[in-house]
Order: C-alpha cells, then structure tokens, then sequence
RNA sequence: GAGAUUGUAGCUCAGUUGGUUAGAGCAUCAGAUUGUGGUUCUGAGGGUCGUGGGUUCGAACCCCAUCAGUCUCCCCA
C-alpha cells in the first residue's frame, strides 16, 4: 500500500479553513461588488503560447506545462517527430508544441487581457472585473510560496483617468478596515523610478536601479548603494539616488521636495502630477473611518515590469506581523498590445491572500462563529424512533435550521463524543419517552442543560 | 539554478560509543458504562526505521547512491 501524500506546494484546505477563507473572499466579494466590479472567471488551462514571453525569461521557466493526450496515438510519421522533439526538449529549458501546448494559469492578468481582446466588442469600457481564482508556478516552494496558490484582482480597462486609482486605493482601505487589519498603502510611480535613473544620467539602467532600490526596507541604504555600484552605477548617480532618498515629510512635503529635485525632469513632473491628482480624487472619496495610511514612498518597485504609472503596494502594519506586502498593484498601458489590441490603459490591484489569512489567523482577528456547522444534532436510537428523527429533521430543515441524524444507530457514548468533536451547539434526543410524548429533548452542549419540550418550542429557540 | 537540514506507528517525536523482541504521547478500536459528551481508568491493534547498495558476527544508528519533505538565497504573490 503506499502512502498517500500530495505534489510539492499544494495544500488541502481542512473545512475551518475553508470557512476562513471564504470569508476573508466573501469580504472581498461584497466590496468589489459595492464598487461596480463585475466577476470573472477564466479556465484553469490556456494556450501555451498565450503565457511564453509574457512573466519575462524567469516567468517562463515556472509555467506548469500539460503533457499533450495521445502522445501514444501518433502515426509512424508523428512518432518519428515526436522522437525527434523529445530529444529537443530534454536538451533545452522550453518545450514543443508536439509535446506541449497548454499550460496552467500563472496569474489573472495576462488571461484577462486575453478576455478583453477576445470579447472587445461585447464589452463596455471602462470594464471593471474582479477574479479570485486559483493559478500555478513551477516554483520552488518555501514559507509562504506554493505551487497552487489563490489570487484576487480587481482591474479596470479602457480609462485613463486617474479616479480609478483613487477608487482602487479606496477598495483596500475598504477591505482591510472590514478585516480589521491595521495597513498602510505605498503608493509611487514608474515615472518617477524613469526620471530617477534619467537623474543618475543612466536612463537604461532604469531596471537595475529599481531592483536594487526595492531591497530599501531590508538591506538598508548602505546595501542598496552596494548593490548600486555592482549593477554598474556610477558614484553621482549613487549620490543622486541618495539625495531623493535622503527625502522626508509628509506627502506633501515629500511630493514637494522632488518637484524641487526632479523640476527638469518631464516625466518626473508627470509622476508627481499623477501621485499628486491620485491622492486628492482619494481625498474626496475616502471614508473618514478608515484608518490605514497613505504614504508615498519613492524606494517602492514592484517586481513586474508592465507597470507604467502609479504603482502601490500593501503592508500590515501591526507590530507583531512580519509579514512582506499583502497586496498590490498598479497601472500598466497597452497591456492588451500583446495581443493585438493597441492603445487600451489598465489600473488594477491584487489581494495576497494566503498571506492575508496568516496575518489574520496570527493576530487572530477571524470572527468566532465562522467554525460552526449545523446547529443542531439529533441522536439515532433506531427502529421507530429513526422515523421519528427524521420527521424532526425534515421540520428543522424546512424552518431554515441547519441539523443533521447521525446516520448509524449505535452505541449512544459514542453518538454523544462524535457531537462533541463536532462542535454542534445543541444535542437532540429522539427516544422512546420522547416520540411517544411528541417531544423533543434538547440538551445545551454548551452548558450541559437538558430539557423537554414541544417541536414548535425547539424549532423556535433554534431558529 | 545554488545551499542547509530532516525522513522511525495515522499524527508529533524519543531511540545512548553499532548489540536481544524498536518506544512514548495523541489518535483509533474494545471494555469499565446498551439514555448522557468534554476529565478518568484498563486493554488491544498498528512500523520492511524513505528506497537501493555497501561495511560488520550484528545496522534505525557508520559509508555511498537515490527519492521525498522542510527551510534559505535568486526571483516572486
């Protein structure tokens, strides 16, 4: 017999996490849809050459491939073929169409771009949807990185304005604060990361000072200037970058400051001009409730490169979390060129979710009555008194209770520890004493109390 | 792609310089108790020590190979 297990960094989600999950989506859902967005769902499996050359050199490597069916099918000729590609494929880090040519999903974007190009003239733009859905990466899996994993993205395409970036900022604040995560959103632009490396007199280097930029938090200013200089940076670039750097306040000094710095700079001015006109269509539409905050933060990177705009990122900020971003997201023009379809500006946001439920689970902020089932179980003593159980059942049913009989009629000790292990909040007993009075017992399984009582009388204290 | 570390019962783990028949807790099942759970008590079942070689009179333990898990770096969510 062997044993059973599951593949490398997959996971089975157990009913309380379910439960937990579903509500941490549900919370999403419900905001989402407060704010216009429309559900989406793609398949699990696209096109091959829908996903190459979309996630860069690296991306492509992680793409999980699917064998093609009926490889064992081919004619003489398609043998000879496939012979000849196997051994292609096994001296190479890419496949063939011969073997492979579909794959699973590594994120939602890229699918949603290949949605919206395929159904333009269906849809109405602006179009906002939002997806939750599983995706895959051939990755290595470590603490809190998984080979299937949940994402959830809420994107807009076909406005430029920068209201929509107001209204994403607003969906974060409005999801954390309903899961009561203490937050504060990052918010930058690629502009600015564009004119910063203009600054240095490297404009091409631009990748490479984002890059080692982004490690600010966690190595440091003199780690960052090290990794500078390694990327080929020169000593007054350096000198440059740590100047913007060296900039505090609060936004608007901050925002002020690189006017200052970056006044020749167009596409410096037009980074600030649009962190700037995000920030006060947020001013308008935010809630005076909500208590996370917005900081501008020029270090921010984000790893993806189709970013173009304003770009943000969320952090938990509660003291006993140590946890990297829980969200973010950005504008990227012209994602749908990829496909065809030119000249289409898209604003979206993204929910980290497996790290949203370990930030939650630790500070333990899922609400209580998440872990409960059924209400109600009823004990099987046999023979008649089954039939009477299940015309109980079929009554709490219909009063909208969820219950349930314990299907076997066995040794009662063992009826009342499955209860207990289950949690149910109240215990049912339908015996002899009970069917022949047309009563019911319920016992407490909280306090232990018991009592007799009429069927409408349970039904309503059920309820 | 690079490195570290761990594989012993369903789960979590002990197991001494290599030495009889490999242990514990939890879980399961049975009983004390055929209408009263959580806490008890008694007993039982359950292991090719990841796999394959090697060293040895003798290997869970030492050596080699291999597979798998976990973690770190790279990169990312």
């Amino acid at each position: 017999m062997q044993k059973p297990s599951i593949p490398q960094g997959t996971r089975d989600f157990s009913p309380a996490e379910v439960r937990k999950r579903q509500y941490i989506l549900g919370t999403l859902r419900t905001i989402f849809e407060l704010y216009g967005f429309q559900p989406l769902e793609t398949p699990s499996m696209e096109y091959l050459t829908t996903l190459t050359g979309k996630y860069g050199e690296e991306g492509d490597r992680l793409i999980f491939k699917i064998l093609n069916n009926g490889l064992h099918e081919k004619n003489e000729a398609g043998k000879a073929k496939l012979n000849e590609e196997w051994n292609t494929l096994l001296s190479k880090p890419y496949s063939t169409p011969a073997v492979t040519e579909r794959a699973l999903r590594y994120d939602l974007t890229i699918p949603f771009a290949r949605y919206v190009v395929m159904h333009q003239n269906d849809l109405a733009f602006p179009f906002r949807r939002y997806q939750m859905q599983p995706v895959w990466r051939a990755d290595r899996p470590q603490k809190g990185r998984y080979r299937e994993f949940w994402q959830c993205d809420a994107d807009v395409v076909g406005s430029v304005s920068l209201i929509n970036e107001a209204e994403l900022l607003c969906i974060y604040q409005g999801a954390f604060q309903q899961l009561l995560l203490p937050v504060c959103i990052k918010i930058n632009s690629r502009k600015l990361l564009a004119a910063l490396s203009e600054l240095c007199g490297m404009p091409e280097k631009m990748m490479d000072i984002t890059i080692a930029l982004d490690k600010l938090d966690k190595i440091g200013w003199v780690g960052v200037a090290n990794e500078l200089k390694e990327r080929g940076i020169a000593e007054e670039g350096i000198w440059q970058i740590e100047r913007v750097i060296n900039v505090t306040g609060n936004n608007e000094e901050k925002l002020a400051a690189y006017t200052d710095i970056m006044q020749h700079s167009p596409s410096g001015i037009a980074g600030i001009n649009e962190i700037s006109k995000t920030l006060a269509y947020y001013q308008s539409l935010a809630s005076a409730e909500w208590q996370g905050q917005i900081m501008v933060d020029i270090s921010l990177a984000r790893g993806l490169n189709y970013y173009t705009g304003v770009i943000v990122e969320v952090v938990c900020t509660h003291p006993k979390v140590k946890m990297g971003s829980i969200g973010g997201g950005g504008r990227y023009d012209d994602l749908t060129g990829l496909f065809g379809l030119k000249g289409l500006s898209g604003v979206g946001v993204s929910f980290g979710i497996d790290r949203i439920y370990d930030v939650i689970e630790e500070l333990n902020l899922f609400p209580e009555q998440l872990a409960t089932g059924s209400v109600a179980m009823l004990v099987n003593f046999g023979g008649d008194n089954e039939l009477y159980a299940l015309q109980l059942l079929r009554q709490l049913r219909t009063a909208g209770i969820a219950a349930e009989l314990f299907p076997d009629s066995v040794k009662f000790d063992k009826q009342m520890k499955y209860a207990n292990k289950r949690g149910f909040a109240y215990v049912l007993l339908p015996g002899d004493e009970e069917r022949e009075k047309g009563l019911i017992s319920m016992k407490n399984y909280a306090t232990g109390e018991q009592k007799m009582v009429s069927i409408d009388d349970c039904v309503t204290q059920l309820k």
